[in-house]
DNA sequence: TTAACTGTACTATGAATCATAGTACACTGC
DNA sequence: GCAGTGTACTATGATTCATAGTACAGTTAA
């Protein structure tokens, strides 16, 4: 469920919040749903602790999951609350990213397919299950 | 021209690399132009030449600009040649960026007029100018 | 040729970050 | 109480980042 690869430049934790972040949009991971204990995620990925909790604290700051003390960690139900602000980062990624994709030769047409297909797996997070 | 963030957690290096690939992609910086000297632009900056060349090393190792030793460092002509690796890495990062769009609730219409304003702006990078 | 520029390649140092280990405390549920 | 949970510390070693300094090779114009 979870590659993490050590000796890549990136930070096991960052690996880990892109990951779990992953899981809970494509909604792998249920609203509610209790993630593994930080303990118990250490053990089985054979790392540190306080690396899962670092994890788990910045998944909980951009609202993707809240914690609670003595009962565990859980997927946050609605869309995460920072929208305004973060919406304009993820716009300004994006924009930099397309324009890159763009230059490589990326068609728009292209692009806007890879949207649709998204769009599809993901469902736009509130859906009302009229078409399966 | 270029705005730094020296306290930022991105490294400067790093920072340096994004906004001059966005120079080449918008061609504000055209083909075949001489960047400033490595020297010349720390100096600008204020900060150390070895950055500017870490910079440098890794925009040439991308085929965004091309040195030469004794002479300087130009703006590469073309699309970078490593594609079809380096298309797979950014469709990657793109999907997983516009699954996270589109779960914060920017919606697929919205995407797509942003992808018609960037390509607007940048061109498509190779274009016949038939339609203006 | 000389001088002044260019890129490039090193070594060394200090600061910051990352991951680890270990300990401790507060809370929940049985 | 006890075993689980999250959370907050300190401390240590490895790595990365940015700096400073030096050196060498190539280009260009005086």
């Amino acid at each position: 469920m979870f590659e993490l690869d050590v000796r890549s430049r990136k930070p096991i934790y960052e690996q880990l919040v892109e990951r779990l972040k992953e899981l809970i949009i494509t909604e792998v991971l249920s609203a509610d749903e209790q993630l593994p204990s930080v303990r118990t995620l250490a053990q089985q990925l054979t790392i540190n602790p306080n690396t899962i909790q670092k994890a788990y604290r910045e998944l909980e700051s951009q609202g993707y999951i809240y914690s609670i003390k003595g009962k565990g960690s859980f997927v946050s139900p609605a869309t995460p609350n920072l929208t305004s602000e973060k919406i304009e980062k993820v716009k300004n990624e994006l924009s930099k990213l397309l324009s890159e994709a763009i230059y490589l030769g990326i068609t728009k047409d292209e692009l806007i397919k890879l949207i649709q297909k998204i769009e599809a797996a993901v469902g736009g997070g509130v859906e009302d299950d009229q078409n399966p």
